[in-house]
RNA sequence: UUACCGGGUGGCGCGAUCGCGCGGUAUGGCGCCGAAAGGUAUUACCGUGAGGAAAGUCCGGGCUUCAUAGGGGAGGAUAACGGAUAACGUCCGCCGGGGGCGACCCCAGGGAAAGUGCAACAGAGAUAUACCGCCGCCUUCGGGCGGUAAGGGUGGAAAGGCGAGGUAAGAGCUCACCGAAACCCGCGGUAACGCGGGCUUCCUGUAAACCCUAUCCGAAGCAACGCCUUCGGGAGAGCGGAGCGAUCCGCUACGGUUCCCGCCGGAAUCCCGAUGGCGGCAGAGGGCGCAAGCCCUCAAGCCGUUUGGUAACAAACGGCGCAGAUAGAUGACCGCGGCGCUGCAAGGCGCACAGAACCCGGCUUAUAAACCCGGUAACGAC
RNA sequence: GGCCCGUUGGUCAAGAGGCUAAGACAUCGCCCUCUCACGGCGAAAACAUGGGUUCGAUUCCCGUACGGGUCA
């Protein structure tokens, strides 16, 4: 299941600054809806809204390895949440790494990244 | 057995399920994003996918650009000698010095006898000196003048050490022995150097102070650079000569491998800047094929064997010939096994340091547990 | 990814081989004042780290750690 990434700065600022925000103990999670959904939809090959989603994972949190290692376990609990969940579309995400997410198992973090999208309103009423 | 010394291997393994990057084959779309260049799916299968340090960026090389011969200066690096290497500040051997009982380890290890500078405090005096002392002379008996580096004390360093002669007292002033340094001769060694002899001299330390000597070095760096795209800006000058003229020639401003000399350019239309993109970036050559691709050969490199060499290394033969991302691909989870710690046991906990970004050769630093080889000392046994 | 710098009290900083390692602000104590401020006097407090050169290193050389700048 791929996912459109996060690449440009001004996107991370606009979303810590004008985003909602949801805190998890080893997560930090900002929503903000996405002005270029429409214009991305028309591009995508098959026509399908995405989500764009960015990954922050500070120096704080260890040297390349540790970082690398936590973006990848955040990158599977997305990847769990939205296989098991109906997840609406159209909206930058970005996840910051709290120090403690380097010692998580990915089992651990996808009930906090569900309460997370549930407490900001990503889930739409039917399952899939 | 205990305590060490030197070198090397290695960097947990296997199997399910889900998932990722790249390449390929099929499937599939002809739309969309973008100003353009350019980019792009979905699904299935196959192949492939981080390190010994990928790190620090401390050296060396390739590669690329700077339109350009050469010489000099400045600046930088290195420093016994011989070799290895594409090259190195690396590696090997050897010499000298220092440390260790020893295996062995450490050393920016040229020149202080070319010149300049510096040596605080202490001390009389730091490259030159007379404070105390010793000796001679004078004396108003307080001391003064002269000689003296043997003794005292200071210091990291005080005119080589010690004995005899010598002297008023002393002094390499003279002599014997010892020590050090330069030079000459002989022997050994490719050489640094070592040993022996001769002669001369006795000279503080510091060059990771300036400096001198020898050798080497152009500068920048893949964010280099090349091409494409769209846009913006600038220069196409002056003088003299030839010619009816287009134009040509010379000089100058100016520009340039950054300073100087010299040389080149002095307008081929060229230069500068911005925007985004592709290449550079995954070796080279050949064959087949419309193409995608497939096959073959060879290099760099890696592994093994043999030969040469004390060794670094070289040569021959055989095999392999291997990641290419762009918010940055190897993960998650489960089971079985391995090793270590803990525990009577069941079990529990842990398995390091750490992530390629143009590519190589080194150095330095980080690194859990384990294994292998060679050697030393002490003790014990035979 | 490349290149280039720096590190001295709590903070800003001078010192460039030897002296008690300046100075300012901040802190603390005393004086001044009815009290506070200002002012005066005094105190405490530092050379990032491991080696090397040197008689002697904060300074010179090498390594390490940390921090910063710059190039699209």
């Amino acid at each position: 299941m791929k996912f459109k990434a996060i690449c440009e700065n001004h996107l991370f600022s606009k979303a810590y600054a004008k985003g909602k925000r949801f805190v998890t103990p080893s997560l930090a999670v900002y929503l903000l809806p996405d002005y270029a959904a429409d214009r991305l939809q028309k591009a995508h090959p098959l026509k399908i809204r995405v989500n764009r989603i960015g990954l922050t994972v500070s120096k704080k949190i260890g040297g390349a390895v540790e970082r690398n290692r936590t973006k990848r376990i955040i990158r599977e609990a997305y990847r769990r949440v939205i296989t098991e969940n109906a997840v609406r579309v159209g909206y930058l995400i970005v996840i910051a790494a709290r120090e403690r997410a380097t010692k998580k198992k990915s089992d651990e973090l996808v009930p906090e990244l569900k309460l997370a999208f549930e407490k900001l309103g990503l889930l739409s009423q039917g399952t899939k």
